[in-house]
DNA sequence: GTACAATATGTGGACCTGCGCAGATAGGTA
DNA sequence: TACCTATCTGCGCAGGTCCACATATTGTAC
């Protein structure tokens, strides 16, 4: 059960909650992107990405500078079950709006193209 | 967002994801009975439970000197789904299963009548 | 090689959390 | 009144978490 909980932590802050939807509703997004979509400084976002890698819950692609997380396959029926959350229950979220909104807007050298 | 990683972070202990998932499967339970169920000092379990409370998920009936605890209304679709995630994903958690025996054989003075 | 951008990490401090122990509180019974 | 049981709480310790700042690492372009 102690698997279980450590899910339940990576996900209990939160930035992290931001993020895990903010992958869940765009699909693979990079570090950078991330930052801006949140307005929070780029480390504080790595960090979290690693927390929330470390328990399972993202995965990586590395592309030249960039690092792209999304997030991973489901290896159980919680972690499935936590994702449709992510998906269904949180996508309407103000906050998460705002984040979408901040993200359609991201002017780091990646998104400028 | 911060309320939503409240509830994140009050599931985030194996004791309290025990504590849920047998209020998901077995009602409405008093302290002593789960502290049987569990194999863990009464103190532990009550303040737990307390931490529980905080958090909206659970509700508790007084009845004498025993206090009863059960699963709350959700109040959101987030907190339905997780309900969900406890009776659905975690019901046969190999914890759980021995928990709910442990429920079974309970002697505290409520349990034997 | 240098210079720069994106990303990751080490450090230190403030704060939080879970635990066991001991004791307090509250209800039931006599 | 007193006693018993169920439940809750104050305390201190040990360990964990989050943050900002600075620094290190990695990859691209020159």
């Amino acid at each position: 059960m102690q698997q279980e909980a450590e899910l339940f932590k990576a996900l209990s802050d939160p930035t992290r909650l931001r993020l895990v939807v903010l992958l869940a509703t765009h699909g693979e997004v990079c570090v950078c992107v991330m930052a801006e979509a949140l307005d929070e400084p780029d480390f504080k976002i790595s960090r979290h990405l690693r927390i929330l890698r470390a328990a399972g819950i993202v995965e990586t692609r590395r592309e030249g500078t960039w690092m792209h997380y999304r997030l991973a396959e489901p290896r159980t029926g919680l972690e499935a079950c936590l994702q449709a959350c992510f998906r269904d229950c949180l996508n309407d979220h103000k906050t998460v709006v705002a984040d979408a909104a901040r993200l359609g807007q991201a002017s780091c050298r990646k998104a400028r193209g």
